[in-house]
DNA sequence: AGCCTACATTGGACATTGTCCAAGTCAAGA
DNA sequence: TCTTGACTTGGACAATGTCCAATGTAGGCT
């Protein structure tokens, strides 16, 4: 994530404080903040940036290709930052939390031709759903 | 889906009209409308019906494991009354059709136990993304 | 270094989707 | 047919996201 800025000077990205703070946010591994949760953390850094600076700025990403929207539950849209290497997702059913991960296989290929519909298919996502270690006592 | 709510009152369930329609504007394959899509078309039947109760009668399909939840887009949620025969969707990334999809073999099978994180996985869902017939040429 | 200006940010109104609740209604058993 | 607890209603509210006119500023130009 430290040379995304310099990757998007180069397209043409105005650099200012209020997109290095939400990069900077969504930097690290299983990363997967909701845009409410980007702007609470963004605020702790740059006090006064507005909510919908945060949403654009997520929207802007996400059309760069830089950034994942994730949606697991129908509520909050969730953003990955890892999106230079396709990775699928495991979420407990419980608290939420999600981790990244790597199965075997290219899902596509499961896909049988008479069952594509005339479709052009792009990709696969596929979302692994149980209770993770912290919540299986509970 | 014809039976479906004789299933339903032999599980306690009380007959009203308003839960017929509901089932009524289910049934059908293919079929993934919103919550607002079904009370549109159960208004159609049933004029003075309100729209908690579609939400009500739906989340209560859902729990009764009679219907699926599922979510494309982010947006809103789609409810798909095909609960008895695993499947998963295959969605046109321009007008959000989406169509029933049976790929072969267990998605869960491709997940190595060192990406399990020792979550207790329940299941997997995926969802392929493209462009449909309708929508190749525009 | 200072100016310009197109692009970015702000804040608040608005839209969409979903939830909650108190009051009224009704399905179905006795 | 009566009764009662479950169901429905309508409207207020909550959560998430979008839009826009006014204001601010990054970065190129001189």
């Amino acid at each position: 994530m430290s040379d995304l800025l310099e990757r998007l000077r180069d397209r043409g990205w105005r650099l200012t404080a209020q997109r290095r703070v939400v990069a900077e946010v969504l930097d690290g591994d299983h990363v997967h903040y909701t845009a409410d949760e980007v702007h609470a953390r963004a605020t702790d850094r740059l006090p006064e940036i507005a909510r919908a600076t945060v949403y654009n700025t997520l929207s802007e990403l996400v059309a760069l290709g830089e950034v994942l929207e994730v949606s697991t539950d129908g509520r909050a849209k969730r953003y990955d930052p890892n999106a230079r290497h396709t990775h699928q997702h495991l979420v407990c059913s419980r608290c939420g939390t999600i981790r990244d991960v790597h199965p075997t296989g290219d899902p596509l290929a499961a896909l049988p031709e008479n069952e594509r519909y005339g479709f052009a298919i792009a990709d696969a996502t596929v979302t692994y759903r149980g209770v993770c270690p912290n919540c299986t006592g509970s």
